[in-house]
DNA sequence: CCATTAATTAAACAGTTGTTTAGTTAATTT
DNA sequence: AAATTAACTAAACAACTGTTTAATTAATGG
């Protein structure tokens, strides 16, 4: 019959992935607002739409739910850096892809820095022990050596430089809702603005990096 | 007698403005970690040695109490930025001796920037409006359009750039919980790293306002 | 179509948190 | 030295928050 047909899973409401997709997409958002003491469970149902008993029912308590929500966060991070293939480049256009990559990352997930920083300041950094963050500073890292080593690179720390590079890249978006004020004119996250910066931060760190 | 000479109020305990100072040391350093909502009144007791009533003897509530924490912070800055005497030093010169005096104030207000990003992740951004935390910014817009339209800076976008430099300059100092991880071999907040860090920003933004 | 399973809800629970109260102690004034 | 003021404390309070419970509803499979 043409009923049993239907392969799996294409229900509307009462499906599992569904919800817990829901409850998490919520959990990112008062997470990164808030941080993990400051964001109330209730907050996070009445955004997914669902109740405080249905967010225990899938993470069990809030702290399983934070780190549910960093573990998607990293993987997203992983994703992001595997698809982008350095070796073969030069270290100028090497350091540009990355630098593209970084801040196209930052928009599709405007949530995911800010979580970054929650922790920065927060949990004593438990975020910056995960492997995955650190292999994509670590990247960067040999990336500027080897710019530098052959010379095409000023002679900086890369470990410094390193830091300075990613501040730059994730300053403007982390810290949208200050800078906003400043120039309130400009919405700092449309597509037009967002290109004109990712420009000027290429520009500016290509030209900062640049031997002579 | 020489004991009615003492000119003013010299006490130890119970002393008004000495508790106020020690629950608003306290307030800081909460509040740059958890944030409005995140932090306990009872925490800024425990860590100022009062109890919690008398937080609210003083500073009435803890909204009140951020608003006081947030106001001298702003007022720190004020007069971190007056004391810079910009005008008559040349354009790049002006901008190493802004770089020098953020990061200088970065390094002994260790918790306004945290503060800060706190305001732009919570309150939409509530600090961001003060005007003073503006005055800075828009000096640093200004000395840059004088050093393009001088031709000795690159044709930047003196907006997006004051941004970008700001970024790189915090981003070190506020975010070191979660970089230390990378590198835990080094104390990214000893006075030695502070010096090369401070030099490494130097000679990175000059190289990339700089025309040719 | 009935039995079973799983998703969902409302209410209750225990622990926490911000604030108030009433009383105590130290300093100041007269 | 007594009286007055102000700093301080302990306890109580009500509101809030994270989690659990028991009951309800929808889906699934035989």
């Amino acid at each position: 019959m043409s009923r049993s047909v239907q392969p799996h899973k294409a229900k509307q409401s009462r499906n599992r992935e569904i919800t817990k997709a829901k409850i998490l997409d919520a959990a990112v958002e008062e997470f990164a607002q808030y941080g993990l003491v400051g964001t109330r469970v209730e907050a996070i149902a009445n955004r997914s739409g669902v109740t405080k008993a249905m967010v225990c029912y899938y993470f069990e308590n809030k702290e399983k739910l934070y780190q549910a929500v960093l573990q998607r966060l990293v993987n997203g991070l992983n994703e992001a850096f595997e698809q982008l293939d350095i070796q073969q480049l030069s270290p100028e256009q090497a350091l540009e892809a990355f630098i593209r990559q970084y801040i196209a990352h930052e928009v599709k997930n405007p949530y995911h820095g800010m979580i970054w920083f929650q922790e920065a300041l927060q949990n004593q950094g438990e975020f910056g022990q995960q492997t995955g963050w650190q292999e994509g500073f670590q990247r960067l890292t040999h990336l500027l050596e080897r710019g530098v080593s052959a010379g095409v690179f000023r002679p900086f720390d890369p470990f410094l430089t390193t830091i300075n590079i990613i501040g730059i890249c994730s300053f403007y978006f982390d810290a949208h809702q200050n800078l906003k004020h400043v120039e309130p004119t400009q919405t700092l996250l449309s597509q037009k603005m967002v290109e004109r910066q990712t420009q000027e931060v290429v520009n500016f760190i290509l030209a900062g990096v640049r031997a002579k």
